[in-house]
RNA sequence: UCCUCGAUAGCUCAAUGGUAGAGCACUCGGCUGUUAACCGAGUGGUUGUUGGUUCGAGCCCAACUCGGGGAGCCA
């Protein structure tokens, strides 16, 4: 391929201008007339298109008048100003080669398509502007990531997909089991008998790599984890899917403070290297998909995180003159309509929201001196609602053992946990950042199956 | 899983219980600088499925399927 990519050109125009150039792309729209016409060409590394012009002078110029919307095509041409106001150069075209036609059946217009019309051709959409924008972010916010931890000396740790533990406790989870299902195999007590499956036990897709990325703090000091997780809750909302990825670092020697700058500092970067790498996708975004939003992430990127304590959210919203429809009380997790008021109404903008109950948190979480809260953390952001989950860890073995035996879960079953603690355990915190959540902030997608390539949801799994 | 709204041409949407329409797409024709190009003509439908009410149902009723929004669960 000696081409040259449409990024390019617009990188460095200068390279190019008033001379031949080769360029390979997609038609996203073309207009013809009698002796000439306009095509304009995505070569996917760029969001902009490239303007071709082509007139009769070229041999296979009415095969050109005929090409339909995605049709791939082959240009060599010279690079000119363009007298159009809506582009500054265009691609004056010698030579078109045809690569592949397309049909005329091609579900994909020039005009805007609904999302959920989209969802349904999810193997065609990324050739969209609205798609197009999205998964180039959703894979910058990857690699933004990386680069963040890596800069911090994090170590990044792969964790199992399939996990062994049945005890991970978040949610209900996808069982992995090559059993036969017409002829499940019975103990004397008549219950399947998972010593004759795959594994000799049961597993699980894992819900969380967070037990297991504990396991490399206590040797790495920081690390993170970032990869797919898998929750089988019949939940059918905008927010939540069977298979999404989740970003779980976890810090030795750190507390709940360390841990909020750390998801703060974290965020932050993430917005600022998508604002500053995919500038026309963001515009794109702000333009049509939701107009406040480059005033939003600039404010967020410039301004502390709010910070309140459970109790205190708890009195503020007792005083509020808002009616709710679940009432607020001490004890009680706070609803949704509570973490929007809170976050959209009084802070707007993301705010920590620490020291939960511990009857209403896991079990690891650190035990505060209260006796009756633990050292937990929620973030919470207008309009997407918990993008963030994290706590400082129990490293005080009697006091961990004691939360297990008031959840009724058994030590055995955590015994590689508890022994962190035995050997040389320190005071350690992390967190998990619901990565689709996140790409929803950035980009102002309000469901999470349009952040998702091939989204697997409640009665879903085309693709 | 619960509440609520919806499903009409490939897409986006109209249509008092009385012959199913428009724009775009597509096909054909016109047009020498277009920008979701424009102008003219044409093709395109078992109105999500099943059953019911009615002389007559896209419209009313029931169940189901799928989708949107809200809630729960959470990231």
């Amino acid at each position: 391929m000696d081409g040259v990519l449409v990024k390019q050109i617009f990188q460095e125009p200068g390279l190019y201008l008033n001379k031949p150039i080769k360029v390979s792309g997609w038609v996203r729209t073309l207009r013809v007339s009698k002796s000439f016409g306009f095509i304009e060409l995505n070569d996917g590394s760029f969001f902009k298109k490239l303007q071709v012009v082509f007139d009769e002078t070229l041999s296979n110029f009415q095969q050109l008048t005929k090409i339909l919307i995605s049709t791939a095509l082959i240009v060599e041409g010279e690079l000119v100003e363009s007298p159009g106001a809506k582009q500054p150069w265009e691609l004056k075209a010698k030579r078109i080669e045809i690569e592949g036609l397309s049909a005329p059946d091609y579900p994909l217009q020039k005009k805007r398509h609904s999302l959920e019309y989209l969802r349904t051709i999810a193997h065609l959409r990324p050739r969209s502007n609205t798609f197009s924008a999205v998964f180039r972010i959703r894979s910058l916010a990857a690699y933004a990531i990386h680069r963040f931890f890596h800069e911090r000396n994090f170590v990044y740790v792969h964790t199992p997909i399939i996990t062994g533990s049945d005890c991970e406790g978040a949610g209900e989870m996808f069982r992995v089991s090559t059993l036969d299902l017409e002829k499940l195999p019975r103990d004397r007590e008549g219950k399947i008998d998972f010593s004759k499956d795959f594994f000799g036990k049961e597993a699980n897709l894992t819900v969380s790599g967070q037990l297991e990325a504990e396991t490399f703090c206590m040797a790495f000091r920081n690390v993170y984890t970032f990869g797919p997780t898998f929750r089988a809750e019949n939940s059918n909302t905008p927010r939540h899917a069977a298979e999404f990825w989740m970003v779980e670092p976890e810090i030795a020697f750190a507390d709940l403070q360390d841990d909020m700058v750390l998801a703060e500092e974290m965020l932050k970067y993430i917005l600022t290297y998508c604002l500053e790498n995919a500038p026309e996708e963001m515009e794109f975004f702000n333009q049509f998909i939701d107009q406040g939003l480059l005033k939003r992430l600039d404010n967020v990127i410039t301004s502390d995180f709010g910070q309140l304590t459970y109790t205190e959210a708890i009195e503020l919203l007792k005083k509020s003159d808002q009616s709710f429809t679940y009432p607020v009380e001490w004890g009680v997790d706070l609803q949704t309509e509570h973490e929007r008021y809170l976050t959209e109404q009084v802070f707007k903008k993301p705010i920590f929201v620490t020291d939960y109950p511990k009857d209403i948190k896991a079990f690891y979480m650190r035990l505060n001196d209260d006796n009756r809260t633990v050292a937990a953390m929620d973030l919470l952001v207008p309009g997407v609602g918990e993008i963030i989950g994290g706590s400082q860890r129990e490293e005080r073995i009697a006091l961990l053992e004691q939360r297990l035996d008031e959840m009724g879960l058994a030590h055995e079953d955590y015994w590689w946990y508890l022994d962190l603690r035995k050997y040389g355990g320190t005071k350690h915190a992390g967190f998990g950042l619901g990565f689709e959540r996140a790409i929803m902030y950035l980009t102002g997608i309000t469901n999470i199956r349009d952040v998702i390539p091939f989204p697997r949801t409640v009665n879903f799994a085309e693709f």
